[in-house]
RNA sequence: GCUCCGUUCGUCUAGUGGUUAGGACGCCAGAUUUUCAUUCUGGUAGCAGGGGUUCGACUCCCCUACGGAGUGCCA
C-alpha cells in the first residue's frame, strides 16, 4: 500500500441497487485504483424493519458484474471487519454514552405522539423551523429536563429511550466539499438527531461516522442527498475526538429523471421503457420486477463507460474508456455540481460501439445462444458468418438474432406493403429464371457468382438492377429491408436460394 | 415553510476575464449502397434574467427566477 487512502461504498440492503448506487460505486472504486488506496464495501443494514432478503446478494453480483472489485467487504473479509453494521451493533453504544458523558448528547424518552404534537404545536406557533433542536427540547421529556434520578428510574424500570445529539445552539459549521468548496452552515438550523434508536441500534448518523473512523476512511464520496446531514457528521466527528480523522468529503450530483425534473424513480423506467437498475430483480414481497441493465443487453464495459460521463468528464474530447483507462484519468475534481439527467440514447450509442468491440468469435457466441434458446437448427459455421454479416447493424445483443433470423428461417409471409409496390410481373419473371440461374450454375455459389447471374437474367431481359432488387429481398428474406442480399446467398446456399425464390414466386401474386 | 445545493445547445459536457463559446448523443440534410441500418460529410441548437466589478464578462460578486435535495427512532 503506497499510501493510506480509504474510501467505502455503503449500500443499504433494502431492495435492488439503485443505478445511481452503481455510480457511487464506480468513483469510489476509481478513485481507490487511482490514488492506490482501498476499497471497502459496508452493508448498513441498522434498519431491521427494512432488511429485503436477497439485496445483500444483488449488490454483490451487481458490482461484480460492472467490475468494480472490493478489496474490503463482507464477502472478502479485510482487517477492519466485520463489515456488515449488524454485526458491529455492541459497540455503537458505548461511543453514544461517550458522547452523553461529554455533555454532548442526552436521553429522551418522548414517545412518537409526543413528537407529533410538538410539530403540531410549534408549526401552529408559526416557527420558522419546528423541530426537535436547541429551542425546543426544553420543552420535552429528556435528561435535559428530567432530574438525573427520574431519568436514571425511567431507564432502569426499563422504559424505552432514544440517544440524541445535541446540538450546538450558536455555531457556524464549516465543512469542505472537494466537489462544491465550502459549506456553511449554523447550527440553529439543525435539529437533535437520535444517535440511537429505541429497539437498540443506531442510526445511521452514529454508525457511519463510528464506522468511518474505525475503518480509517479517509474519503467519503457519496450522494448529494447526503449534503444537508454532512455538518451534523462534521460536529459528530468533533464530538468524539477525532476531528484529526476527519474524512474528505465529495457530494455526487443526483442523476434526475430524463424529462421534467426529479430523483430519478423506478416509475421514470417503466415509464419510459428502459432499466435504472444494473441487473433484473425480483421483490420478494411484492413480486414485483424490475429490468436490468443486464437482462437487457447492456454490456457492463458500456454501461460502466456511461455511468462514469454521468456527472464527470476528463476535460477532453474523448469519451471513449475502459475501465482501465477511467482508472487512469479519473479525478474527484472533475466531478460536475449539477444534478445530471439519464440519457438512456447515449447509453445505447456506448452499447452500440462496445458490442461492435467485441471479438467476432464471441459476437457469434452470442448468437448461437439464442438460437439454442429458440431452438432454432444451424451449423456453427453459418452462425459465424451471420453474426460477422450483422454485426455492424446491432445495438444489443438480441439485435443479432432479430437481425440474423432470417438466415436461419425461410419466410412464412411476405410483408404485404413491399409486395404492394415491388413484386410485379416483371420482377416475379426475373426471379424465376434467376431461381433457375443459380439451380443450374456449376461454380460455386458465392456472393459475386450469385451477383453475375442475376445480372446475366437481367440484361437479357433487358431489366435495371434497382427495378427487380427490393422483390429478390422480399422473395429470400420475406421483409423490405437486411444486410447485404448476394453476401446471404453464399451464406444459405444454393439449395435454400432457389428454394426461397421458388416459393415466393409461388406464394406472391401479382397484383393487376 | 425552513436549510443546503445547483443553473452553458433538447441531453451529457469543455470552458477558471479577451474563444467565430468546442466536443458527444439526438435530430435534420447530403454522399455511399440492392433496401434498412452502418459508415462518411455537413447542418441545427446554448451561456436563466437583472444589477454590479472591470478597458473587457459564460467565467468574479449581489439579487431575482427556476430546479433539486434534505427536513423520520430510513438510509
Amino acid at each position: 500500500m503506497e499510501n493510506n487512502i480509504r474510501v467505502r461504498f455503503a449500500p443499504s440492503p433494502t431492495g435492488a441497487l439503485h443505478i445511481g448506487g452503481v455510480r457511487t460505486a464506480l468513483y469510489n472504486y476509481l478513485f481507490a485504483r487511482k490514488t492506490g488506496g482501498t476499497m471497502v464495501l459496508r452493508i448498513e443494514d441498522t434498519d431491521q424493519t427494512r432488511y429485503v432478503p436477497g439485496a445483500e446478494a444483488y449488490i454483490q453480483e451487481a458490482l461484480d458484474w460492472a467490475g468494480i472489485q472490493l478489496d474490503e467487504s463482507p464477502w472478502t473479509g479485510g482487517p477492519y471487519g466485520p463489515y456488515r453494521q449488524s454485526e458491529r451493533k455492541e459497540q455503537y453504544l458505548a461511543y453514544a454514552q461517550q458522547l452523553i458523558e461529554a455533555g454532548h448528547a442526552y436521553y429522551a424518552f418522548d414517545t412518537p405522539e409526543e413528537l407529533e404534537a410538538m410539530r403540531e404545536r410549534l408549526w401552529a406557533a408559526r416557527v420558522a423551523n419546528p423541530q426537535y433542536d436547541s429551542l425546543s427540547r426544553m420543552q420535552m421529556k429528556n435528561s435535559l429536563t428530567l432530574s438525573q434520578e427520574e431519568v436514571a428510574a425511567r431507564i432502569s424500570s426499563g422504559e424505552p429511550y432514544v440517544i440524541r445529539f445535541k446540538m450546538p445552539r450558536k455555531e457556524e459549521v464549516r465543512l469542505h466539499d472537494i466537489i462544491r468548496g465550502w459549506v456553511m452552515v449554523h447550527t440553529a438550523t439543525l435539529d437533535d438527531k437520535v444517535l440511537m434508536k429505541s429497539d437498540g441500534w443506531p442510526t445511521y448518523h452514529l454508525a457511519n461516522v463510528v464506522d468511518d473512523y474505525l475503518m480509517k476512511i479517509t474519503h467519503v464520496i457519496r450522494g448529494e442527498e447526503w449534503l444537508p446531514s454532512a455538518p451534523l457528521h462534521v460536529l459528530l466527528y468533533k464530538a468524539l475526538g477525532w476531528e484529526a480523522h476527519m474524512p474528505k468529503f465529495a457530494h455526487l450530483p443526483l442523476i434526475l429523471k430524463p424529462d421534467g425534473n426529479g430523483k430519478l424513480s423506478k416509475r421514470d423506467a417503466e415509464k419510459q421503457g428502459f432499466p435504472i437498475f444494473p441487473l433484473e430483480w425480483i421483490d420478494p414481497l411484492s413480486n414485483e420486477k424490475v429490468a436490468g441493465f443486464r437482462e437487457e443487453g447492456y454490456l457492463p464495459e458500456a454501461t460502466v463507460n456511461f455511468l462514469a460521463f454521468l456527472g464527470w468528464s476528463p476535460g477532453t474530447n474523448d469519451e471513449l474508456f475502459t475501465m482501465e483507462e477511467l482508472i487512469e484519468i479519473f479525478s474527484l475534481e472533475r466531478i460536475g455540481k449539477a444534478g445530471t439527467k439519464f440519457d438512456i440514447d447515449k447509453a445505447k450509442w456506448y452499447n452500440q460501439y462496445y458490442l461492435r468491440k467485441r471479438p467476432d468469435a464471441e459476437l457469434a457466441g452470442m448468437l448461437q445462444e439464442q438460437l439454442d434458446k429458440l431452438e432454432v437448427g444451424y451449423e456453427a459455421e453459418m452462425v459465424h458468418k451471420v453474426a460477422l454479416e450483422i454485426k455492424e447493424r446491432a445495438v444489443f445483443p438480441k439485435d443479432l438474432w432479430k437481425d440474423g433470423a432470417v438466415y436461419f428461417i425461410r419466410p412464412a409471409r411476405y410483408d404485404q406493403d413491399v409486395a404492394a409496390k415491388k413484386w410485379n410481373a416483371e420482377a416475379q419473371n426475373i426471379i424465376s429464371q434467376f431461381a433457375q440461374a443459380v439451380e443450374d450454375d456449376a461454380q460455386a455459389l458465392t456472393a459475386e457468382r450469385a451477383k453475375d447471374l442475376l445480372q446475366q437474367v437481367l440484361d437479357k431481359n433487358n431489366v435495371k438492377i434497382g427495378r427487380v432488387m427490393q422483390a429478390v429481398r422480399l422473395a429470400l428474406t420475406g421483409v423490405g429491408s437486411g444486410p447485404d442480399l448476394m453476401n446471404m446467398i453464399e451464406i444459405i446456399g444454393r439449395e435454400e436460394t432457389v428454394l426461397r425464390l421458388r416459393q415466393a414466386v409461388h406464394h406472391l401474386h401479382v397484383t393487376p
